[in-house]
DNA sequence: ACGGTAAGTAATCGAGTGATAACCTGTCAA
DNA sequence: TTGACAGGTTATCACTCGATTACTTACCGT
């Protein structure tokens, strides 16, 4: 076998961005537990001891990859908040948010799949901190909308719905059911048509 | 080491079903990936191999402990839906139906845990099918009570929020952060006292 | 030119995993 | 009583995984 082309050489910080996001595709496709650090290697084309010894363990790389995932939502969110063009009194409020956050999932859909995994994933203790405190973080964002709690709660719901909805992989198969046609329908509106690539 | 005091002698189908109550304990922890059939085994008090035998691989029980699970989740929906007693166009039409969900899930979180944990495993085909299914079904038989297909992904969506929020142990942290205390109090709603119970 | 530091790999290990095979034993019909 | 089947276990295997160690080599300041 040949010598595995040693990957070409970068600067510390560059290779661990480069691992970062390689990893994020990774976790974001099986979550934590089924995705092994060789799979997250093979993924930025690095070899297995490589990504171990950059991050310590397999744990924090996927909590720094979670971290960077979810705060990435989050700032979405406060970008179209800060900007003001929101009026939580009208009928959808909340639609430039949902605009924004329809943008980031199609362009970055591997970091909400992530954040979902790190949820469900809570039942280690390191995660579960991260994500109640990215969970909070989110809500006082929504909240500095001037909306109130239940308005956020009922955005952030939908969201949740969205996120489920993408993750059994409910636009590839509209057609098998029609019952999922009319659940699809309604849950991503006429984003149907373009948003579907699996990624 | 004394022999392990075998388990007293059961029918195969007695066996089974405990075994099954077991699997969902243990997969609604920690789900598919991180659950290893021995994990099963121990908490049914029985051998790993045993475990395997009954059901063939660990992908079937899995399979198998997520369809049981999910279809109660729809059934106690059906049950309250084919009584009659909502109304789609009065304010909080879809109380009975929160109220027998907020039941259940104090009664049986494992079961959400275990579907929650299918949604999230879907990339596994085997399991993905069988989310989308339930998954449409549960739509169809809420729409049986008369509401909207708005309507029903709604009380859907609050019902994610809901999963995901015991997930990452939320009650059981609402004083940790004001955020978190506020999402929580306005998810949960009064049941935020008696609830939370980690299971 | 060169030497050291930083980037990266190969080799390997011990623990854990799902699955298989072989064996044991209580129960019940004849 | 006995024998055979059903319920259940022990032993073990091949493999995967995360992690550690030791080695290699490209780049850069002097």
């Amino acid at each position: 076998m040949t010598p595995a082309a040693p990957a070409s050489r970068l600067s510390a910080d560059a290779r661990r961005e480069l691992v970062l996001e390689a990893a994020t595709r990774a976790f974001g496709r099986s979550g934590y537990a089924a995705t092994s650090t060789d799979a997250v290697a093979k993924e930025a084309g690095v070899s297995q001891p490589y990504v171990v010894r950059i991050f310590g363990t397999k744990l924090e790389l996927f909590l720094e990859v979670v971290d960077r995932a979810t705060a990435r939502m989050r700032d979405a969110f406060a970008d179209v908040i800060d900007a003001g063009v929101l009026d939580p009194e009208g009928d959808d409020w909340f639609l430039p948010l949902a605009v924004a956050y329809a943008e980031l999932v199609d362009r970055d859909r591997a970091a909400m799949q992530v954040m979902m995994h790190g949820f469900m994933a809570a039942a280690e203790p390191a995660i579960g901190e991260l994500a109640r405190r990215r969970m909070g973080e989110i809500h006082d964002v929504l909240l500095r909308s001037g909306c109130t709690p239940e308005q956020a709660r009922d955005f952030i719901a939908q969201g949740m719905l969205l996120n489920v909805m993408l993750s059994i992989g409910a636009p590839e198969h509209v057609d098998d059911s029609p019952a999922m046609a009319s659940l699809a329908t309604c849950v991503f509106g006429p984003l149907l048509e373009t948003v579907p690539p699996p990624h």
